[in-house]
DNA sequence: AAATTTATTATGTGCATACATAATAATTGT
DNA sequence: ACAATTATTATGTATGCACATAATAAATTT
């Protein structure tokens, strides 16, 4: 990869330079892309390749007519991996595995009831228990659409978890996730093996196939637990 | 936007959909970028653009001379946009204020050094609550490097906060962002107002400009608080 | 058989050109 | 003056072509 010379991340890192050096600063309108593209000697497919991934990643803000300019509240975006729980401890250098500890077909409660919609019939409920090293990494407590996902309540999720299986077999496409702190209860402190009242970090995740939301799910971390990104 | 026909928007959607509808499964070859133009009577560029972003959101896995497969183990990529505190609080429909708690030059933490490196000097503490509707919100103890940034000696924090003046002076680059739950300490607990031992969340940020370490941040959040985004 | 070299191939990128689109500026009509 | 219409302009996207690059497969040598 020649970036030094008429490449798009030559001209990528060329930009960045100018607004991390302060030349380009916060607000201001820089070249338009056939002035850059004479300057730099390339054609204007190549700046706009450029400034289109700057402006991506929010360090400049693009608009017809208007032109480009650096983005004066430049909205870091962090990109955070969600691994399944399998990898997830793996690449922490540990051994995986799960238990099962509950799995049947029953009514939800209301608030999945509300996402999954009556249509959902009788959700599979699913809590397991993530282990890295034999000791409780995540407990998992999952529903399951078995309406969207009927090959759900043929599977055995001894060996692979519920969480892996569906990755692979329910052709999931949007979600939404949030990530919250809460105190451990009774429940959670015994299963995860802490004390009452340890603050816990939360995954709140609904996984969405069109319109049908296949499955609900909240995740609840061992304390000590971080999760980590570059931006 | 007439992404009905042949855009790389109307592509992209066709593709999503023949994933997601298991007609093309997790691991499998899809016909190579020349085919798709042909079928789609569009031009290779213009298949490579849909292509090309559907593997950089994680849906697709792409190689040189292998070709592209649908992902198997689609890393869900999260990208969680890090406002400043003040459109945080503003975008949640509430009054935003901030009150300096602390504000003096000393002789950072042994963690905060191998951070900045010993060269840093005497960098700057800073303690900030953030207010949303004159309730505490954010809790901010924040280290600047005073070699990197030597106008933040003269700045004043009471009407724009350091997390803002930072944003628009220092020119920030690249950094590293840290989740996690931990349990409110008696000083978290009084300033914050909330129970000692309450769960919070907690981030810990660290900014770089280059190879100088320009900021070290730790954001302890109000019980209460979720950060969501979409998948 | 194993290691090295060479061909092949699908994606990656660059270029010149053309037209589309959205936002702004200028013009016109009332 | 104000609203509606019509240019103008910078970015957005599509096309056809060419060559670069990385990964694999095939051929060759040791």
């Amino acid at each position: 990869m020649k970036q030094g010379s008429n490449t798009w991340q030559g001209l990528y890192a060329e930009v960045s330079n100018r607004i991390s050096q302060g030349i380009w600063k916060p607000g201001e309108l820089i070249p338009k892309e056939v002035d850059l593209a004479a300057e730099f000697g390339c054609a204007r497919a190549t700046v706009n390749r450029a400034l289109r991934q700057l402006a991506e990643e929010g360090f400049l803000d693009r608009r017809r007519k208007a032109g480009t300019r650096v983005a004066l509240h430049p909205v870091r975006k962090a990109t955070l991996d969600i691994p399944i729980t399998r990898h997830e401890v793996e690449q922490r250098g540990k051994t995986y595995s799960h238990k099962v500890l509950s799995e049947k077909q029953k009514r939800a409660p209301k608030y999945v009831r509300d996402i999954m919609g009556e249509a959902g019939g009788k959700p599979l409920y699913l809590e397991t228990l993530h282990l890295a090293n034999d000791k409780p990494f995540l407990f998992e407590v999952r529903w399951v659409n078995t309406q969207a996902v009927p090959a759900v309540l043929e599977a055995d999720f001894t060996d692979i978890s519920a969480n892996e299986w569906l990755v692979e077999n329910a052709l999931l496409t949007t979600g939404e996730i949030t990530f919250s702190a809460t105190n451990a209860t009774e429940i959670e402190a015994d299963i995860l093996q802490v004390d009452i009242g340890e603050a816990i970090f939360i995954i709140d995740r609904i996984t969405w196939n069109g319109s049908n939301a296949v499955t609900v799910v909240r995740l609840a971390y061992s304390p000590s637990f971080q999760m980590s990104t570059r931006i």
